[in-house]
DNA sequence: AACGCCAGTTAATAAAAGGT
DNA sequence: ACCTTTTATTAACTGGCGTT
């Protein structure tokens, strides 16, 4: 008598022996499952005239061409190693939730959303913290703004920076344009994180009115905008090379800062 | 060919919701 | 309160497909 049963062979050409054979196979994989196997759709059966495997499903009814064995091994070992890749997933999901406070009774995917919430708390935290310190961030950035002298001695201040790539001829170009103008820097300080820098100064000018403090404002703007882009383009058309420029891991205790005069 | 990733499917289980 | 049904989550298996 021919019946195809819940798992798609046809176990009338064998005697039922190749699915047995399966059977047995496929329920050492599901240890802990009082179910062991599931229907099995577009699976393999048996043709009953050639005793070769075939897709059940009408759509991919194409023979193939490979023994029994061969094909149940090869089921097996794709199942196992799917196995071990959702071990792998579950293992590191598991070190996330030990990461995050308030983790009991979260399933996956808040577990996945508290973790991203938190990363970006952190970010924005780790920004906050270092505003106003020397610490280079990841984008190009370049500031000039005067600042509040409330010494009483009239003296113009004025802050800039620099943050980018640390390129060899950086340091060099700045102070080439630093000194074409007419200032006077009273400190500067280097720092770097990585392969980032960031150049800052405490300028100063000689006395004049509006209109040269502004043109001096401009001028180290345009001046340090000039290196920025130099810079930016040396560091674009390296990576077009393929020179591997990749970025150190290093931690913000990593960061050095000196000052040069 | 082997491997890894992904999507679809199914079953088990727990929790929530609803009915008596 | 208890039972049943529904819903959500998770795990497992598999086929397909792209990459190595």
């Amino acid at each position: 008598m021919h019946c195809e049963n819940q798992y798609g062979f046809n176990i009338e050409s064998d005697g039922g022996e190749f699915v047995n054979q399966l059977l047995h196979n496929s329920s050492k994989n599901v240890e802990n499952r009082s179910c062991l196997l599931m229907p099995v759709k577009q699976s393999l059966v048996l043709d009953g005239e050639k005793g070769e495997l075939v897709k059940a499903s009408g759509r991919m009814g194409k023979r193939i061409g490979v023994s029994e064995t061969k094909t149940v091994e090869a089921l097996r070992s794709h199942s196992e190693a799917e196995r071990r890749r959702r071990e792998r997933i579950n293992a590191h999901l598991e070190s996330l939730r030990g990461l995050v406070p308030n983790n009991e009774k979260m399933d996956k995917a808040t577990l996945l959303a508290e973790v991203i919430s938190q990363i970006k708390q952190l970010r924005t935290t780790a920004s906050q913290a270092s505003e106003g310190l020397h610490i280079p961030i990841d984008t190009d950035e370049l500031k000039v703004e005067t600042l509040e002298n409330h010494t009483g001695d009239g003296m113009f201040l004025l802050r800039a920076s620099l943050c980018c790539e640390h390129l060899p001829d950086l340091l060099s170009d700045v102070r080439q344009v630093i000194n074409s103008l007419p200032i006077r820097v009273l400190k500067s300080e280097i720092s770097t994180l990585g392969s980032r820098v960031k150049i800052a100064f405490l300028i100063t000018t000689v006395e004049g009115n509006d209109s040269v403090r502004e043109f001096v404002v401009g001028s180290v703007r345009a001046a340090l905008s000039n290196v920025l882009e130099k810079v930016s383009a040396l560091a674009e058309s390296a990576e077009q090379l393929f020179i591997p420029r990749k970025r150190q891991r290093v931690s913000c205790l990593d960061s050095s800062s000196y000052l040069f005069e």
